[in-house]
Parts: C-alpha cells; sequence; structure tokens
DNA sequence: TTATAAATACAACTGAGTTGCAAATATAAC
DNA sequence: GTTATATTTGCAACTCAGTTGTATTTATAA
C-alpha cells in the first residue's frame, strides 16, 4: 500500500538513508534511531518505503534484512544485478556501482536477483 | 572439525542429498528424516559436512539456511559463482549449473558470493 | 575390553522479525 | 477551527529457525 502520511517515523528514517550512502541493516537502524521508535514501526515502514520503490532490500550475512536506497540498475532489473558487498571482520555493508549481467535461464522466468559479495573492505584489509 | 566418525546421522543426510540433486534447507531435511534425529544433531552435522567441503549453504528466500552438494565452480571459487534459483512459488531450489565471473573490485578482498535468483521455475509458469 | 574423544538428545534459550489490537495522529471534508 | 475517519503507532505477546549447555551415548583406536 505504501507510505500515504509524512510522519516522524518516516521522516527519521528517510533522513537515515540521506546521510548515509551504505546500506542499513533493519537492526542497526533501530539502534541508530535511538529506540525512538518502536521496533514494529521501523520495520513497517521499512516495508512500505520498499513497496515505494524507494527503499530496496536484501539478506546480508546472517540472514539479517539490509536496506540501501533504490538505484535505477538494482535489484528488481530482470537482466542486471548490482551486488552488495558486506566485509566479513567489520560486517558493513557497501551498494556496489557495477552491474552484473545474469545470464537468461532457460525455462525459467527470473524476477528477481541477488548478488551478496563477503570479503575485507579497503579498511580491514591488513 | 569436520566429520571424524561415520555415523548413522551422518549416513541418512549424505543419502538424502545422494537422492536429491536439489538443494534442501535445513528445515526440510529436519522433516524429510521424520524427526528421527534431533534437529541440533542435524544442523551440526550440516554444519561439519560444510567445513568438509561436501556441502556448500546460501541463504533461501527468507533467511532460510539451504545446503547443496559441492561442486568445483561453487560459491567458494573467488572468481565466479553459480547461481542458485528459488522459485517464488513452489519455494523450490536448484543450483544452476552456469558460471557467473564477479568483476574485480578495486580495494576489497572477495572471499565468498552468493547470488540468489528468484522466479517462476519450469512447472509453476502458468 | 577399556579408555576417551566425538557425537547425540534434550531442554532451554536467542533474537530478528511478525501479529493483533487499542490508542494516537495526520489528513481531508466541512 | 472542528470533526470524521482512515492511517499510523506502541505495546505485548508471539513465531520459529537456529544456537547453546550439559549429561549421556557411541564410534574408534589402544
Amino acid at each position: 500500500m505504501g507510505i500515504i502520511r509524512k510522519t516522524k517515523s518516516v521522516e527519521s528514517i528517510l533522513n537515515e538513508f540521506k546521510t548515509n550512502t551504505e546500506a542499513i541493516s533493519a537492526k542497526k537502524l533501530i539502534e541508530q534511531l535511538d529506540y525512538k521508535f518502536n521496533k514494529t514501526t521501523i520495520y513497517r515502514v521499512l516495508d512500505k518505503l520498499e513497496e515505494d520503490g524507494v527503499l530496496h532490500s536484501f539478506l546480508g550475512k546472517n540472514g539479517l534484512k539490509w536496506y540501501a536506497k533504490y538505484k535505477d540498475c538494482s535489484s528488481n532489473n530482470h537482466q542486471y544485478v548490482h551486488p552488495h558487498f558486506q566485509c566479513s571482520y567489520c560486517g558493513k555493508v557497501d551498494c556496489l556501482d557495477v552491474s552484473i549481467r545474469i545470464p537468461k535461464i532457460p525455462n525459467r522466468k527470473i524476477e528477481f536477483s541477488q548478488l551478496l559479495i563477503q570479503g575485507k573492505c579497503q579498511e580491514c584489509i591488513i
């Protein structure tokens, strides 16, 4: 159904994504907003922002749900994916600006793809 | 530490993967073995089989953990991933025999990648 | 047969995410 | 500004895949 009203929670959550180009996990977001809003509210707002195409979500290393601003070359695109990179040391996640072509697969209709790359980020390479 | 002893649970679990070329979720496996073994045991055996390189794991649609036989072109390969396809209708997962090249990403050390493609499988396309 | 390290079952726990519902609030109509 | 009402919120209780601790059992080798 998407976002209909401009409420404080919607504003605050969108603001987190304005000041942060990286992806944020729902869990982190709850902490980051200093428990100013109930976690239920945050989960529901995130759901709606995704429906509206403002954010997109994907699953991180331990099954945690991450959100990032929707880009045109995003996961909804059937032919290309842009990968997400998660550092195995610090856990940080970035949306990479690379596009990877998904080959057509016979007899299957692709709706959605997600590519998670794990490794060491620039800061965590020793 | 990996598998050291050949026990009934190890045998049964390996057998599930012999008769089944598709990926199986840990949850399904527990049901499939008809609760003959405790779920803790199954989770621990799966962990060890993964350590030994017999199986590989990845996360499915809802954060569920799936396992499949390890293939050489598997997720552990740093340069290529073989994608997993999950049907959004029936939930079935296949390991696809396609290899997708992961481009090198500047200033990051790739350790592991996983690509999950969602869509309709052959049986579920109407 | 025995010693012992590994494997198992069980129960209790963890924690991210969900659900139902009553109370609060943004928005539009007046 | 008031009022009506549909949306949003907080709260508490729940779900459920996966984990942990521990006592018991079992595979293996000495």
